[in-house]
DNA sequence: TCAGCGCATGTTTTT
DNA sequence: CATGCGCTGA
């Protein structure tokens, strides 16, 4: 492939990005800019044209799908494997190099990655143990404290306790917590990162190997890298290794979680000379829709500055639909989306976007109502879920004693009679003697320091664990996987739980096992062993949802919906309080984050954009007022239509008297009329709006009180 | 040990 | 409003 082929395609900003000489390149992609077009084809151009070894290059990503599809294209693009390139996430990477030289980083050799679910655990106990008190001391705080401190690469001697005794003792929870995962061998998430730093900080021959053999490093997102990982990049690239950064500062949406939106403004200052290329030309949406985000963005300040435009057709008006309340809301949407599907659309090239998963309820009643298959994004996902976490941790168990986090989960799941009382005195044992809890579980078995029936289960219970090791020897890990299942008798306690939940948690039993057969057939060798699929488990949480997608119309947050794009979009709840949320209110910085994210919600739609606010929403149970949110206000006015609803409303104020004859005619719903509603029981009909199907009645149910409902969709039924 | 009750709680999410 | 959690009683 000639250098010519290879940028043909580009743009002359592309182009220039793709064929940078410079040793710091910052490339400010704007949403729809071919952000990874540019990232993939200078990779090809670094092998092609600079004869780079793909075994030089460094790429790294922020979450699995990117890193994943990043790998894809490059294979398409240079149609050969890309597997001695090093692409991955912070996380894969940092733990990549501490499995490689876990001596080198202190580390046992079987060390385990412990999730966020398992981290609250641990902290919860170590919480129990000091006798804090759980409401004055939330340990989700605390959680929140330790993670945040260590993105921040501090450890619990770096921070000053500025002599608040409330400082004070997270920090004595994070020193606890730290030296509970030392001794059974267990990293969170940001330790992968802090000890991977450390260790080349403590290392420099390592550090000095990586900066030899890396003659490339990008990174995907820059705008979303906390301060460790910043560090981390920082002293890899050192003096010498050329560096190529992308990112969007006006799609810095993770602040909260300790993304740092000024790494991207400093990289000039901290990394050497930079040069800038900005992609503003976009390929994804009508500029319609271009100078809508264009609007809103301006808004903010100290941007590094991007103007979108596109040579495309400037497309339809956002339509701007105030709606009544927020049924009425999720009704709009509905409708309009069997619109678009009558005109052939199909389901998934439609997404609605809302600020908070809450909202995704009453949208999704409306679908249920029209029959539109939809997928909601979000919730658990699948190897965070608590039967397939159970199953693991039996897994993780028997490949590793000492995980402690493990035997807490399992130890009585499914139930076997063993109390608090029984785990409580282990864990004193395990305190004591400072070994982990199945060792002090021995210990407590030989001292017969548990009542009879109590001893009898613990035993058992090691003994089903040490007997499943026996067995799964030379099995492979499917055979295994399954073998723990069934013998640990998972399905039979999971089919018994109330509700259809257990049902669908075996399910997600039998889905584990098929997981771990492709997990076998994509890796080859040692690749496929149980350690590695507990790695592979605990980094890479999987799919919300196990099936894959049938066609339909796809739900998430403003958040997730980053990264994709869609023919149509609803943003729904374009309010004052939910969208700027209520929480920014008072923090410019907060409140310029939410615009952000307007600006990336905006960004997603690539040929019609529909925004909704309600006038009144039903949040917390009780009915809020919300003004339409400055976001709408920020739009420029010739780039919005207002939508009148379908069947003008009016507001009748009062009934009018006399003229009986001004009282719809057409509906059966009169006022005054008893009727009944399958859920809210009996009521009267107190008001009417509108015409046709789409008229509204209030009415007031003895039971459930007043209620606004679409006459279309009430299922009432006239007494 | 487990069901049932009362109470607090309630953005955004990846690894 | 609805969920999830901790605590209580059998």
């Amino acid at each position: 492939m000639h250098q010519s082929s290879l940028i043909q395609s580009l743009n002359s900003a592309q182009a220039q990005a793709v064929t940078s000489m410079a040793d710091r390149l910052l490339v400010l992609a704007g949403a729809g800019s071919g952000k990874t077009r540019v990232l993939v084809h200078r990779i090809a151009w670094l092998i092609k044209e600079q004869q780079l070894s793909p075994f030089s290059i460094l790429a790294v990503t922020f979450t699995n799908k990117a890193a994943a599809e990043m790998r894809n294209r490059i294979e398409t693009l240079m149609r050969a494997p890309s597997g001695s390139m090093w692409v991955g996430t912070f996380h894969g990477i940092a733990h990549r190099l501490l499995r490689m030289h876990w001596q080198e980083a202190g580390l046992p050799q079987n060390f385990q990655i412990l999730d966020s679910d398992d981290q609250l655990r641990l902290v919860k106990r170590i919480m129990r143990q000091q006798e804090l008190d759980e409401s004055r001391w939330p340990p989700k705080q605390a959680q929140a404290f330790i993670n945040s401190n260590k993105d921040e690469g501090l450890r619990p001697d770096h921070i000053d306790d500025y002599g608040d005794i409330y400082q004070k003792t997270l920090i004595g929870v994070y020193r606890q917590y730290q030296e509970a995962c030392e001794r059974g061998g267990m990293l969170d998430f940001a330790e992968l990162l802090l000890r991977s730093h450390e260790l080349w900080l403590h290392q420099p021959q390592l550090l000095a190997h990586y900066q030899q053999r890396f003659r490339h490093i990008l990174v995907d997102e820059f705008q979303d890298t906390n301060r460790i990982q910043y560090a981390w990049l920082q002293m890899l690239a050192g003096k010498n290794v050329p560096i190529t950064i992308v990112g969007d500062d006006d799609q810095s949406i993770y602040g909260w979680r300790g993304a740092r939106i000024e790494n991207i403004r400093s990289f000039g200052d901290d990394f050497g000379r930079t040069e800038v290329v900005r992609l503003e030309q976009n390929y994804r949406s009508t500029a319609m829709i271009l100078n809508a985000a264009n609007g809103v963005i301006a808004n903010n300040r100290d941007r590094l500055g991007k103007q979108l435009w596109t040579s495309g057709e400037d497309g339809e008006p956002i339509s701007l639909y105030s709606a009544f309340n927020e049924v009425d809301e999720a009704r709009f949407v509905a409708e309009r989306i069997q619109q678009a599907l009558q005109q052939g659309l199909r389901r998934s090239e439609i997404a609605i976007l809302y600020r908070s998963n809450a909202q995704s309820r009453v949208l999704e009643e409306a679908m249920l109502r029209g029959s539109i298959p939809y997928r909601i994004y979000g919730g658990h996902r699948f190897f965070e879920r608590a039967e397939i976490k159970n199953a693991l941790a039996y897994l993780r168990l028997i490949c590793h004693r000492d995980d402690d986090a493990a035997f807490e989960r399992v130890v009585n799941t499914p139930s076997r009679g063993l109390g608090d009382k029984s785990l409580e005195r282990i864990r004193n044992t395990a305190r004591e003697l400072k070994v982990p809890m199945w060792q002090a579980s021995l210990t407590v078995l030989q001292h017969k320091e548990l009542s009879t029936k109590a001893g009898k289960s613990l035993h058992e219970f090691l003994g089903l664990i040490e007997l499943l090791d026996q067995e799964l020897r030379g099995l492979g890990l499917s055979e295994q996987a399954e073998r723990v299942i069934e013998a640990s008798g998972l399905i039979a306690f999971h089919q018994n739980e109330k509700g259809d939940r257990g049902e669908a948690r075996v399910e997600n039993l039998k889905e584990l096992i098929s997981a771990t057969r492709e997990f076998e057939a994509n890796g080859e060798g040692d690749s496929a062993s149980l350690a590695a699929f507990l790695d592979h488990a605990a980094l890479e949480a999987g799919d919300t949802q196990a099936q894959a997608d049938e066609d339909c119309v796809q739900m998430m947050t403003l958040h997730s919906a980053k990264g994709l794009e869609f023919p149509i979009v609803f943003m729904v709840g374009v309010e004052e309080g939910l969208f700027p949320s209520m929480k920014s209110a008072d923090d410019l910085d907060r409140m310029e984050e939410e615009r952000r994210l307007a600006y990336v919600g905006i960004t997603r739609a690539m040929k019609k954009l529909f925004i909704s606010h309600a006038e009144s929403r039903r949040i917390y149970g009780s009915e809020a007022l919300h003004a339409p949110s400055r976001f709408i206000r920020e739009i420029p006015h010739h780039c919005l239509q207002e939508v009148r609803a379908a069947a003008k409303i009016t507001r009748p104020m009062a009934v009018p008297r006399g003229r009986a004859a001004v009282q719809n005619t057409d509906t059966p719903y009169r006022l005054g009329r008893s009727v009944r509603h399958p859920k809210f029981g009996d009521g009267v009909i107190m008001g009417c709006e509108g015409q046709g199907p789409n008229s509204r009645v209030r009415v007031n149910f003895a039971g459930a009180g007043e209620k606004w409902l679409v006459a279309q969709y009430a299922r009432l039924e006239l007494l």
